[in-house]
RNA sequence: GGGCGGGUAGCUCAGCGGUAGAGCGCUGGCCUUACAAGCCGGAUGUCGCAGGUUCAAGCCCUGUCCCGCCCA
């Protein structure tokens, strides 16, 4: 350790020292977990949210990736045998869509290759330019094991997919159907209910028109829709069956306009709200869900109106071959056209949407793949009551019961070309076969059923898949359950809920003992992070650092640039205010930005400029190292044993303590999924206790000045203090933390990367509530000196006169032991230890300490450094504040039942709190008088101004 | 329509039964050889509104108004 200090810049640059540490991380192995069943520890594990192939790091994966390396660094430091299971999801729709966009610019569609071929590409493309997002994992310093990652699609996989699907179709739980789904015509496949979002408050219209009623020409029944070319598929037309206006029709039939088709009148009590529209309404069963269930109600035929493009099909008569839109608007003129439009007005409705292409929903009659989910879910919700799985924050528990409580079937079959194949095949007459692979009696008329799996199929199956399974793997039997399962609260629903209920059904465990759901980060405004919005913040520019010019062409691209930035800055009004652009604020400022939200909150606002706060404070751990560093030069590391060491001196031992109690609260707060609470414990403990206090106190001790043997005693804790402290923040931030730990002196039991731990414990401080509380009594009589300075605007070279008075003499030896201390944070020459009650010389102006040892008097001499005038201010002020407080405490002390039914210690303490207000506020009408005699013999300040 | 959050200092957020906190911003003073990305001070809140429970209420209960999200 040869003159560390000279090593360190001054300034800390975060990209000089993060692009330093992650390859020798990897090196050392500090990511591998071990299966081994030899292996004793413990093991730690959670399942890493795979993020998307096609995905680029976005704020969410940035939360999430911070979250969950912090736990697994903290529980690896622990001991624990830790795994962070990395892995990539094939995400269906989305990579088949970013292929096909590609393809389309080479003027070529998937068609045009053929299935084998386009999947072929598919793979091609992901080994170019899938999983970018792990590379940029690594960049936020995250230590998953990397050589464990897999793949949705790896072979492995597949089979684990295959397995579980074949053995729930055995179970009976798959199964095919005709149903009503979900069609997005712009993907060309079916969707299930999560991946369709309700959009509300779109702008519609209510058209209304009219039928003609069989048998009687000239009578029209009026009804109302939001999609009036619908009414091609139109079987029946519904009224309420109390409903007077309509009694007459009651069994008669209309007339179709368009097809030949005549429509029976139906009435129906759930359908029609007889105070809606015309209280009549059309029932088109194979494209909406009402109308569906009413279909089935009354027997009525269901007539597909649509192809799967979206376009009609022949049953839509003169308009078979026009897109919806058009339709639409054909529809409308003809029956204008035909006299039976009745007009129309605004409506604001919900519109169905497709999550991935933002196309309009078509609901569908077709026969798909489901899965049956009541009897899964049902295990899902009793595995949570009963606490083998535990949800936190716990809130989301009532979500969750309520998403499974009320599940719907799954329809699993996508028609998509990328994803995993459905084992079954179909013969020449409609037989249907499942298997694991095609039987071998099946002939080639037998063909593979064409569809593909929803790939949320193989997301639940995850925490097992990726250790093995269906194979009873050394992997699968240390590694499950895993211990947490950490990950945004939007998919709760679409993953979480899935992998407790396959879990559940094939392991017969639950897959995790804890889901830990955090919030969505937002921008700084709160609203959500969106292209159209253009707030998107990508991590990186945070880390790495850019201007906003280049950031914005990214968001908004193609918009002038102007709007886009204007956009931005609206959005980050304290990013507005920097400049130009974001200096490179680092990863760990990154991660300990994200770590100080409580990750229960629903919306997490990231402002810019707070984590420009949090790279200030890498700066202040950076130079708080260099000074103790220097301090250290030429310590002797053979003398640490990583245990506290013995400790005399009074702020020694009060740092210790503090250090102690520090580590207690972190430890809490990761323990408990509050990790914003061991990070700011770890912020005010390295800069408020450590710099600002301990760094100062110490300065002259390590000097020399009060000997060698305080200054030894005192480097050794300062060494002690500073390794724990690096090693107490490393999780949060690894990379500063690795650089100055490699340079600290540090017991020989360490290993070769801070990374290793072990994580601080309660034990490396020291337990001693005297200490931490004398500290306070010292802190407070310091500040209170300190305020009388600043506030007389006293030179900050000048000497003062202080006299602390006490009454007890415990209060008093405190004092003198921390006199020379004093004097120096002060500034004050010659400062004297007294008993209350001696004369007050002139010129003195005090302050009064509530301790626990009573109140101190802090006098602080003025005579000639202030003038009468500005004394007196601030007396007045002073006495104000303190009629303020003794005011709320005799109005408490009054108040009727208070000394009867508070408890003792309340009403104690109350009572000597308002002695000790009542003792200031004397001691402030006697400055008053002896204030009069500070604008005597200015300039003079000797020892007459003494008090 | 049902459910879940949130409304605390100018801003972003802690606190959830015993005299209102942090960071940033604002402000006064310091380039004191670790750090000006810093140091020492200071100001700032009828804790959304209205009731209630309690000796005592941002904190518990009821109602109410806004904001957000989820489900139907």
């Amino acid at each position: 350790m040869t003159d560390a200090k000279a090593d360190l810049d001054k300034p800390y640059d975060p990209r000089e020292v993060e692009e330093r540490w992650y390859a020798f991380w990897e090196k050392e192995g500090v990511f591998d977990a071990t299966d081994d069943p030899t292996d004793t520890r413990a093991p730690y594990v959670i399942p890493m949210p795979p993020p998307n192939v096609t995905g680029s790091l976005h704020m969410g994966h940035a939360m999430m990736t911070t979250l969950e390396d912090v736990l697994t660094r903290w529980e690896r430091m622990r001991g624990k045998n830790a795994l962070w299971l990395p892995g990539i999801d094939h995400a269906g729709i989305a990579t088949q869509t970013v292929v096909e966009r590609q393809l389309a610019r080479e003027g070529k569609s998937r068609h045009d290759l053929g299935r084998e071929a386009f999947v072929e590409r598919v793979w091609q493309w992901k080994a170019e330019s899938g999983g970018t997002i792990t590379k940029q994992q690594r960049v936020l310093g995250a230590s998953p094991d990397w050589k464990r990652t897999k793949f949705t699609m790896d072979p492995d996989l597949s089979v684990a997919v295959t397995e579980a699907f074949v053995r729930l179709y055995e179970a009976g739980l798959i199964y095919r159907a005709t149903r009503l789904i979900n069609w997005c015509p712009e993907c060309r496949t079916a969707l299930s209910d999560l991946e369709v979002e309700n959009e509300e408050g779109a702008n519609g219209e209510l058209f209304q028109f009219a039928y003609e009623v069989d048998g009687s020409p000239g009578e029209h029944l009026v009804v109302a829709t939001t999609r009036p070319e619908t009414m091609l598929g139109d079987t029946a037309v519904a009224v309420h069956p109390d409903d007077e206006r309509y009694k007459h029709l009651h069994g008669k039939k209309l007339v179709h306009p368009f097809v030949d088709r005549k429509i029976p009148i139906v009435t129906d009590a759930i359908l029609v709200d007889p105070k809606f529209g015309t209280g009549a309404v059309k029932v088109t069963p194979a494209h909406d869900f009402n109308d569906f269930a009413t279909g089935k109600r009354h027997g009525l035929e269901e007539i597909n109106i649509l192809n799967l493009d979206g376009t009609l099909n022949e049953a839509g008569g003169p308009f078979a071959g026009l897109d919806r839109k058009r339709a639409r608007t054909a529809v409308k003129k003809a029956l204008d056209e035909k006299g039976l439009a009745r007009g129309s007005k605004p409506h604001v409705l919900t519109l169905p949407k497709c999550q991935r292409s933002g196309g309009v929903v078509e609901p569908m009659i077709s026969t798909q793949w489901f899965c049956a989910m009541k009897d899964m879910a049902a295990e899902a919700m009793k595995a949570v009551h009963d606490g083998r799985t535990k949800i936190v924050p716990e809130e989301w528990t009532k979500t969750y019961d309520h998403f499974l409580g009320n599940i719907q079937e799954w329809c699993i079959s996508r028609q998509l070309w990328w994803g995993h194949s459905i084992p079954a095949w179909h013969g020449p007459n409609g037989e249907i076969v499942v298997a694991r692979k095609k039987p071998e009696d099946l002939g080639p008329e037998w063909v593979q059923d064409p569809d593909v799996l929803d790939t949320w199929f193989s997301s639940g199956l995850w925490p097992f898949s990726t250790l093995g399974w269906p194979n009873e793997t050394p992997a699968l039997k240390k590694f499950y359950p895993a211990s947490d399962l950490e990950t945004g609260y939007d998919i709760l629903f679409f993953w979480v809920a899935r992998m407790m209920m396959f879990g559940l059904y094939f392991m017969k465990d639950v897959p995790f003992r804890r889901v830990l759901l955090h919030g969505m980060v937002v921008d700084e405004t709160g609203d959500k992070m969106s292209k159209v919005k253009g707030n998107v913040i990508d991590p990186l520019d945070l880390v790495y650092g850019t201007t906003f010019s280049d950031m914005v062409k990214k968001t908004l691209p193609g918009a002038p640039e102007q709007e886009a930035m204007a956009k931005f800055k609206k959005a980050y009004p304290s990013a507005a205010a920097m400049g130009s652009g974001f200096p490179a604020f680092g990863a760990d400022a990154l991660r300990f930005t994200l770590s100080t939200f409580p990750p229960s909150n629903k919306r997490i606002a990231l402002a810019p400029k707070r984590i420009e706060g949090y790279r200030h404070f890498a700066n202040k751990i950076w130079n708080a190292t260099r000074l103790s560093l220097g301090h250290l030069d030429g310590f002797d590391a053979a003398k640490l044993t990583g245990a506290p060491p013995a400790a005399k001196a009074w702020f020694n031992r009060w740092i210790l303590a503090q250090l102690g109690r520090s580590i207690a609260i972190a430890n809490a707060g990761l323990e408990e999924f509050r990790i914003d609470e061991a990070a700011n414990e770890s912020y005010r403990f390295f800069w408020n206790d450590f710099c600002d206090w301990y760094l100062e106190i110490t300065k002259p001790v390590l000097r020399g000045e009060s000997g060698q043997e305080e200054a030894g005693e005192t480097r050794a804790v300062l060494a002690h203090v500073l390794e724990t402290s690096l090693r107490l923040l490393h999780p949060l931030m690894p990379y500063i933390t690795e650089e100055l730990w490699q340079r600290t002196p540090r017991p020989a039991s360490r290993r070769a990367s801070i990374a290793f731990g072990p994580y601080p414990r309660p034990s490396d401080g020291v337990d001693d509530a005297d200490a931490l509380r004398d500290m306070d009594i010292f802190k407070a009589v310091v500040s209170a000196a300190r305020t009388i300075r600043s506030e007389h605007e006293i030179e900050p070279k000048a000497d003062v006169p202080l006299s602390l008075r006490a009454d007890g003499a415990a209060a008093r030896a405190l004092l003198e032991a921390r006199l020379g201390t004093i004097a120096t944070l002060v500034k004050s020459r010659a400062p004297s230890v007294e008993a209350t009650g001696g004369p007050r010389l002139a010129g003195t102006t005090t302050s009064i300490v509530p301790t626990a040892y009573g109140s101190i008097e802090v006098h602080v001499g003025l005579k000639g450094l202030v003038t009468k005038a500005k004394e007196l201010v601030r007396i007045d002020r002073e006495v104000k504040r303190i009629d303020k407080d003794l005011a709320a405490i005799d109005k408490k002390m009054s108040s009727k039942g208070f000394l009867e039914r508070a408890p003792k210690e309340v009403i104690d303490e109350t009572n000597a709190l308002k002695q000790q207000l009542e003792a200031a506020r004397a001691r402030l009408e006697e400055s008053r008088a002896l204030a009069a005699e500070l604008d005597e013999g200015d300039g003079g300040r000797g020892e007459e101004g003494r008090p």
